[in-house]
DNA sequence: GAGATGACGGGCT
DNA sequence: AAGCCCGCCATCT
């Protein structure tokens, strides 16, 4: 199992309607400075994968660039199709951050 | 085995 | 508050 493979099946744990963060992800597989390739993984992903990526954003809700245009923009259509509400390429990680059990350590 | 790259993340100004 | 820079880790060659 590469660290690819654990990705896909990670961000296939997220909820419809939710966003999770690279670092998040990564931090959950055991590298939180991995996030780099989490996005990595998450751009090796052919076209029609059973892999909710666009469920993946950056840290700070913003929605990442490849270089291809069109890439940031099917991910904040599908977002939008799932109750997501998209300002400026940017979501509310404080309403739709999600958050993998396991590390559940919120105290208070 | 070593070098280069990249859907990231945090600190400084 | 917003923009720029380096470092990080895994993948590819």
């Amino acid at each position: 199992m590469s660290f690819r493979k654990r990705v896909y099946a990670l961000v296939q744990t997220i909820p419809l309607g939710k966003v999770a963060g690279y670092g998040h992800v990564a931090a959950a597989l055991g590298s939180p400075r991995a996030a780099r390739q989490v996005g990595f993984a998450l751009a090796a992903l052919p076209g029609g994968t059973d892999v909710p990526w666009h469920r993946v954003l950056r840290s700070s809700g913003h929605i990442a660039q490849q270089g291809d245009p069109g890439r940031p923009l099917l991910q904040r259509g599908l977002l939008e199709a799932e109750g997501v509400v998209v300002e400026q390429n940017r979501v509310a990680m404080d309403r739709y951050g999600w958050v993998f059990p396991g590390g559940a350590s919120e105290m208070g």
